[in-house]
DNA sequence: TATGAATGAGCATTCATTCAT
DNA sequence: TATGAATGAATGCTCATTCAT
């Protein structure tokens, strides 16, 4: 009984986290209703709020799925037990697809405004910024040879100096011009490359 | 008097730009109301309207006073002719210490997102970013003497990349640890000379 | 339950159209509020908007309500089973009475005003000439004997002139005169037999 | 001087009453902002307060404009010399046009709603209305030789069948039928015919 | 668990009118 | 006579949230 209910409640928050996520990817935080994520869910305005405390609380859940996200596609990369460089450059092109689709870059850049403004929010990230600079720094230094010379705060400046590009990457104004884009990403895997040999 | 009323006219403008301003960076462009506004600049709602066509328009006021500054920031230190290094090393600064500032962090983000929402201030940003690169690509042309052996896509990728880093350095998760902030530099500079020199 | 729900629904839009009846009547559509009518229908002005979308569509409830009377009003004349005579004449009196109710002068008026404006508001009052045209003509030619000898382009054209007179009598001026409005009253049903009779 | 002053003032009253008239033609009363009817009339709003004490003026001036034409209208057929039937008709005429023409529909329809619930407006009317009846009435009897045999009453009765006639083919359904059209323009006339000639 | 009716504060915007110049 | 800056109440509409069923 329980099982299947706890099933059933998860699945339903899903169901709702999936659709508010889709409206919010369409027309942004504030210029998505309840209404309109009730309808995408298939489920009343009401029981939404069974299933979470307030929109608010919907933004988080979108924003944790976001971040755990982004830590699993590292870690997945990490287990193919290539070189640093090859984690870090799997990341590096998730970003710059993402740059190219409006959508993402609206969210992203949404969830950060957000972030300065919304407390909650802010502590979301702030951990999984943590979480993610300590499993960064770990495979650096299992996966790095010459790591062994550097200190944690010389990594950790270079993983910044590293995390900052790629978020950057993402506003880059787009060209449609290929032979452009191949010369940036040259670019960025160069400064990666110096970034982890120094 | 023509020119009397249009400096009371533009004094009047600067008036709401300024209000709306410090509005926006308390609260956010969402979160602030016209009637916020109306009182921040003691003015009355309606009059507001004199002057602005509409909330939108203060956005884009506020957002075209930004990259204004930026362009002209980094014009003032180009005219102090020092090397490339010197010229860019500034808007590093400039950056870290945005990233020191809440609101300022938060202005730009929420800049970013609405930029890919509102084809408005797209519109503005996009300008921006043009005027800006061709600005930068000059200064490397005339400041930089390995310059010469480079094509405009080379040199724009480097830019890119620098403009991208520099803007991931805003949300950069804030210590107070002094050491550790000045190790970031240190590794950002690095990444600047090696950008600059190959 | 379904039906239950329908019923309610269905009650409260009626409990919104009438009160927001009543306001248009007393103050026209332009000088009545969403706020009046909320207060009017006992009901929140949000509210409002669960059931109709707009303002307009109040409106053009209300005009729907008006068009849908008249028709009633005539077939129930024609129920009746008298002559053509007959079953006009009674809407000559539904004029003439109304035409003594500032009221319904006012709301007649601002009907046609805002259909010349209003496209929804034209489109409905339009089917509803169109409707009514063709039951006249129905009734025309089932009640009237004489009408067998006459084109359906002369018995329309003999109804526009007829329903036209019985517009114009709503904007007469008001006299208190009971004599003169019989004489008026009498000299309007000569002109009707002899759109009838030719 | 105060010639010079008075028709330098009539003329801007002209100026901005016609302004208004188009204002009003286009978007209707309640639609037209005086910010509007000033551009329209090259004057500032505060101007206009000078020479009207408000929107209600305007209104009310050209409502009078409205029916001083309708008046002049029918003296000038009058001044032909023709038969009672040859002035009326071209009222009948007059309004056919109008008919066809949206603006004049509107401001016709606009006008009769305002005169319900604006006492100023009523009162224009009404007195407007008077001066037609008698003047049509003195037509009557100095035009047409029947008359001589009917009470002030009986010819008062079938003017007032004739204007109500007049003003319901404002609001014909308009077709393009021009067979249609010619059709109903019989009809009247026989209307108009057997009201003068009994 | 599920619905959707109901609330009411809040919002951007408009506009007739006034008034200092 | 002429301007247009300035007001501020009013309006139609939205929306997160609550609650009776």
């Amino acid at each position: 009984m329980e099982t299947t209910d706890n099933k059933r409640g998860a699945s339903r928050r899903r169901q709702v986290v999936e659709a508010a996520l889709r409206c919010f990817e369409e027309n942004g935080f504030h210029k998505t209703s309840m209404a309109e994520i009730s309808e995408a869910a298939g489920m009343s305005v009401g029981h939404i709020y069974h299933y979470f405390p307030g929109k608010e609380a919907l933004i988080a859940a979108i924003v944790e799925l976001h971040v755990d996200q982004a830590f699993e596609h590292m870690n997945e990369a990490a287990r193919q037990k290539g070189t640093l460089y090859d984690v870090l450059l799997v990341r590096v092109c998730e970003h710059l697809d993402k740059a190219k689709r409006i959508k993402d870059r609206a969210a992203y850049f949404e969830v950060l405004a957000e972030c300065e403004r919304n407390p909650k929010i802010r502590d979301i990230i702030h951990k999984a910024d943590v979480r993610m600079m300590e499993r960064q720094r770990e495979l650096f230094r299992e996966l790095e040879p010459t790591a062994a010379q550097l200190s944690d705060a010389e990594i950790d400046a270079r993983l910044e100096t590293f995390n900052a590009l790629l978020l950057g990457l993402i506003r880059r104004d787009l060209t449609d011009d290929g032979a452009c884009d191949e010369l940036l990403r040259q670019t960025v895997e160069r400064v990666l490359l110096y970034l982890i040999k120094g």
